[in-house]
RNA sequence: GGGCCCGUAGCUUAGCCUGGUUGGAGCGCACGGCUGAUAACCGUGAGGUCGGGAGUUCAAAUCUCCUCGGGCCCA
């Protein structure tokens, strides 16, 4: 039995309701057991950071993971649907750090290592519980109990597996390079953790002195004044030509070294007053070319290196043609010192403070060294030129530092050697949408460089090397188990972080102490795992291979130097072949104007926020359907209000029957097509084949992931087939109070559609379909919609009568049209209604005529062929007083007359006609073209169509009844009496002609008004209003009876 | 500076791959209808330099190039 339910669509109820029922019948873990022996399907969750809030992305991001695994259940398939949390990194450091105020990893050694780790850990398992409920609360089922945290042993295992795999491919190295280097954090940082942005800087132009040649300088430029006490070259293009330049300054004479095209330029910042090239060379002339550091009177030990000009591809022809180069703070340079032995001359600390070594500047940090480099450099008459200069800068991705690029120890994944393999393996992978892959991702490895995983930091998966101080050699341990065997220390057990490993030792073969090296992962090392630590690999073996690798993962496209990338590289290191076959890349989400969101610009909305004010399922549908998963979704108010609207019509077309039925005690097990099929109405059979033409289409778009086109569907059908059209059809058959085969009919048809429009959209908005669901399920259907399977049939499609149906409801449309135009409201009945269309158009019409007639209030429809009307009304024959007029002479007016009486039809194909004794012939009239005055015009795809607006008596009639009863209607409705209420009425109509009218439709008026009894003349009763109709005075008096 | 994506009515968008009758919708707006889904529902209408420019073509929202704006990523 149906239970009557609330007019308004309250998402916030409903979802409060079915999240709790949910978890009291424990209907997620009842799903996903129900489908325990079926066909499995790999899902891999990109694992959030534990940040705290989930913002719009991130709910996006689940909704599109939640809404597919859905589907797939029910497609039948076991989905996987383990989630994950990235927990560990700086992140988390820095937001801890805040917490504590620290400023340097000084403080945090003084605080304690335990202490601040511990701390880290809290934070990251409380986010972690905050963000789980948040996910909840979007209706998102994952296995929210059992999920893969990479902060467990068992996840950090499988980190160690695959660096011990690494190490034995022999592709794991140590190394001193330059690296992004983030002097706040003090520590190595990967590319994809650098976030670029504009930023001053110093813009200096510097001599360097010439050995041996007086006055004569090469010309460098920089932005980075801080590195030239690192400077031990000057590069130069071996091909692009260089020219010695005299100028003059205030009656001083000097010569430049520079490119030449670029003289003009430089010389005119350096304030020269005339300038002229002495000689040009080629830049491989200038190799080997001595020249003085220009600070080694204050870096005295700049005085025991050789520096000289090389030549390098690198440099290009902007600013001076020189580039200063220190093989310790930069990429090029670094590798310029590599080709000619040069030393890695690094004055830093990890802090990016002077050391003893840098003289002068010892003890200063890069920011205070800017200045004072820069003075010390004009002091000494070595400045050219200084400014500042906006561009692109790199910062730390967390703390928001500017980095700097230093060379250091770190340890290396050889990715660079897999390039190739990578490129072959993406090919493989299917991509949603192609792009993401062909262009996008492809574009992105072509540029990979070796993977720095170290980090010299404290809250991460510690990397698994000890290491021996005395003889060197190392050891990679790959699992717990494997490092306890050999540790020193007998423990039982050893918590995988630090500083508890740190304090596990291992003997090395010399004999001496091997130690853990300080580093931990780089964090992006961790959910690079992700795909076999989900699955408990290496510790368990049987389920990574009957599924690895995974059949699908999705995430936004900022993934694609992160997440797709890392897996991607751990991946081919550890096996050798992609870790997923099918990747869709999702957008962002933006604000209103297409910007970025943040809680700064103000332009921030929180998921929360949104639930809070039109629920989850609207918040689902609304990012899911609003755009290609793959654009970026520009978040509007507006557009989320539209889909609660169609939300709020959804409920209400379910809503709709269920008084009727609930009346007549229609019950879900009464539910059967096969009684009533012989009673389908020709609409009925329309919405049939409507809603499963729709289930279908919703099943391909969901095989493309084209969610957005999938919830489009689902929404037309619902606004414009069923509830724009099939509800109004059928309204009147559900009043029907009789036990009516046509009424059981609609019955058993909207149930059909309700409940699988409610299973279609399912997977998309969760909550409201599950409680329709409760309320219309039979006693054998499983206890959740969400254990359902995905309905299957679509036997009822009718492809023929959805497009007839379809000019059906443009000629209905074409009417309203017309109808305004003759300002004729619908109460009012069309004397007829003309269909001009082809034969076959005519043929498929037919059946659909009692449609078009109530759904036009036209008293009939006619079916026309074009040339049929064309004899009607086109054409018509007209005298001509020409040749009527010596024939007929004074009789020739009545002639006239009888011609214009005639229709085409009675003069068509006739040699003579002969009407009331006149002989009339062909050339006594013309064929005109007529469109009689009572007649409009519109025009439908396949034809035209006409109203005859003429009125008689019949109509006229007919109308005022109409306005009477709705009169009384509204009146009932003012009493608020129940809508089968017996009531007493009687009318008084200012206008005889009218009350004649009106009063042929008495019985119609009883009827439809509920009126035992109806009195014309004097008006009486408890409620008593006074109308106007048409500018006919009338009075009605009702009472209950 | 490079790669990829996006830019169509006030708003959200379909169409673009595979060029071809007046570029479709929805919301909003204006006007109207309905009144047994009723603080709901339905219709009609007005709104478009298809970001801008050039090219290819008989024909361009659609193909090519350039350019502007936005997003993500890289240097």
């Amino acid at each position: 039995m149906f239970k009557d339910v609330k007019p308004q669509y309250n998402p916030r109820e409903i979802e409060k309701e079915v999240q709790e029922f949910w978890k009291r019948e424990k209907i997620y873990e009842r799903t996903r057991d129900l489908r325990r022996k079926e066909k499995e399907f790999f899902f891999v969750d990109g694992p959030p950071y534990t940040t705290g809030e989930i913002h719009l992305g991130t709910a996006w991001n689940k909704v599109i993971k939640d809404s597919i695994l859905r589907f797939l259940t029910m497609k039948k398939y076991k989905v996987e649907d383990r989630p994950g949390w990235d927990m560990h990194g700086l992140p988390i450091e820095v937001k801890v750090e805040n917490v504590l105020n620290f400023k340097s990893k000084k403080e945090i050694e003084e605080y304690g290592v335990e202490k601040f780790v511990e701390t880290c850990k809290k934070f990251a398992i409380e986010q972690k519980d905050r963000m789980t409920e948040q996910f909840k609360s979007l209706g998102v089922w994952m296995r929210w109990d059992d999920p893969y945290m990479t902060i467990t042993d068992e996840y950090i295992e499988a980190v160690w597996w695959t660096l011990k795999e690494a190490h034995k491919k022999g592709l794991l190295e140590r190394g001193l390079r330059v690296v992004n280097w983030c002097p706040r954090c003090e520590t190595a940082i990967a590319d994809s953790e650098v976030e670029y942005w504009d930023e001053e800087d110093p813009s200096i132009y510097v001599k360097f002195p010439i050995k041996g040649e007086e006055r004569t300088y090469l010309v460098i430029w920089t932005t980075t004044p801080w590195t030239i006490p690192g400077n031990l070259a000057v590069a130069v293009h071996p091909s692009l030509e260089y020219a010695k330049v005299r100028a003059k300054k205030g009656g001083e004479e000097e010569y430049l070294i520079l490119a030449s095209t670029l003289i003009d330029e430089v010389l005119s910042l350096g304030g020269y007053e005339e300038w002229e090239i002495v000689e040009t060379m080629l830049g491989e002339d200038l190799e080997g070319l001595s020249y003085e550091h220009p600070l080694s009177e204050e870096i005295p030990i700049q005085k025991n290196f050789d520096h000289r000009v090389y030549v390098a591809d690198f440099v290009t022809a902007e600013r001076t043609g020189c580039v200063h180069c220190a093989p310790a703070y930069g990429q090029e340079d670094f590798e310029l010192g590599k080709r000619h032995n040069l030393e890695v001359l690094n004055l830093l600390d990890e802090r990016g403070v002077y050391i003893e070594k840098a003289g002068k500047y010892s003890g200063k940090s890069i920011r205070e060294s800017n200045p004072l480099i820069t003075e010390d450099l004009r002091k000494k008459g070595l400045l050219l030129h200084d400014s500042k200069i906006i561009h692109r800068y790199g910062h730390c991705w967390r703390c928001k530092n500017p980095i700097i690029y230093m060379a250091t120890v770190q340890w290396f994944l050889k990715i660079s050697q897999l390039k190739e393999k990578m490129l072959e393996e993406i090919k493989k992978v299917k991509w949603y949408p192609p792009w993401a892959g062909e262009s996008r991702f492809k574009d992105w490895i072509e540029n990979a460089h070796d993977w720095c995983i170290s980090r010299q930091r404290y809250w991460g998966v510690p990397i698994p090397i000890w290491e021996c101080k005395n003889c060197g050699k190392i050891k990679v341990f790959g699992s717990k188990k494997e490092l306890l065997e050999n540790a020193i220390e007998k423990v039982e057990d050893v918590e995988l972080h630090r500083p508890y490993v740190d304090e596990i030792h291992v003997e090395c073969e010399c004999g001496e102490l091997m130690k853990r090296v300080e580093d931990v992962f780089d964090v992006w090392f961790d959910s690079a795992v992700a795909s076999w630590a989900t699955l408990r690999f290496p510790k368990e073996k049987n389920r990574f291979e009957r599924l690895w690798p995974a059949d699908f993962i999705t995430e936004g496209h900022d993934q694609t130097r992160g997440w797709f990338y890392s897996q991607l590289g751990a991946s081919m290191v550890a096996f050798g072949k992609a870790p997923y076959k099918s990747v869709l890349m999702h957008g962002f989400t933006l604000d209103d104007e297409g910007r970025k969101m943040s809680k700064s610009l103000g332009n921030y909305v929180s998921p929360e926020e949104v639930i809070s004010k039109y629920g989850a399922d609207v918040l689902r549908a609304y990012v899911l359907s609003s755009s290609a998963p793959w654009d970026d979704l520009r978040f509007n108010w507006e557009e989320l209000v539209n889909v609660y609207r169609t939300f709020n019509i959804f409920w209400n077309v379910y809503r709709f029957p269920l008084p009727y039925m609930i009346l007549d005690d229609f019950k879900p097990e009464d539910w059967d097509m096969e009684k009533i099929k012989n009673h389908l109405r020709i609409e009925d059979k329309w919405i049939l084949s409507r809603v499963d033409s729709t289930a279908k289409k919703v099943e391909e778009f969901m095989r493309g992931y084209e969610l957005h086109k999938a919830l489009r569907s689902i929404f037309h059908f619902i606004t414009e087939d069923l509830s724009r059209w099939y509800i109004q059809l059928v309204r009147p058959r559900t009043w029907i109070e009789k036990d009516d085969p046509d009424k059981l009919a609609a019955y058993n048809v909207l149930y059909y559609v309700i409940r699988k429009v409610a299973l279609v959209l399912a997977p998309f908005a969760p909550h409201v379909t599950e409680i329709i669901f409760q309320n219309i399920r039979r006693k054998d259907d499983p206890p959740s919609i969400h254990m359902c399977e995905w309905p299957r049939e679509s036997r009822y499609i009718d492809e023929e009568l959805e497009k007839m149906m379809e000019l059906a409801r443009e000629i209905v449309e074409e009417s309203s049209n017309l109808r305004q135009k003759i300002k004729r409201k619908l109460r009012w009945p069309v004397k007829r209604i003309l269909i001009v269309s082809d034969e076959n158009t005519l043929k498929n019409l037919e059946k659909l005529v009692s449609i078009i007639s109530t759904q036009t209030n036209s008293k009939k429809v006619e079916l026309k062929l074009k040339d049929e009307l064309e004899r009607e009304l086109k054409y018509k024959p007209s005298p001509k007083f020409d040749v009527i007029g010596p024939k007929f002479k004074d009789k020739s007016r009545e002639v006239a007359e009888i011609i214009r009486r005639l229709n085409y039809e009675d003069v068509k194909d006739k040699e003579i006609l002969e009407i009331d004794g006149y002989k009339i012939t062909p050339e006594m009239f013309s064929i005109e073209r007529i469109l009689p005055e009572n007649l409009v015009r519109g025009k439908f795809s396949k034809g035209e169509i006409y109203l005859d607006a003429e009125l008689d008596e019949d109509i006229e009639s007919e109308g005022y009844a109409k306005e009477i009863i709705r009169r009384i209607q509204e009146m009932r409705k003012r009493m608020q009496l129940e809508v089968n209420e017996i009531i007493l009425t009687s009318i008084k109509i200012g206008d005889g002609r009218v009350e004649e009218l009106v009063r042929r439709h008495e019985e119609f008026i009883k009827n439809e008004t509920r009126s035992k009894e109806l009195n014309f003349g004097e008006v009486a009763g408890e409620f008593l209003e006074e109308w106007d109709i048409e500018g006919v005075k009338v009075k009605i008096a009702i009472s209950k009876g």
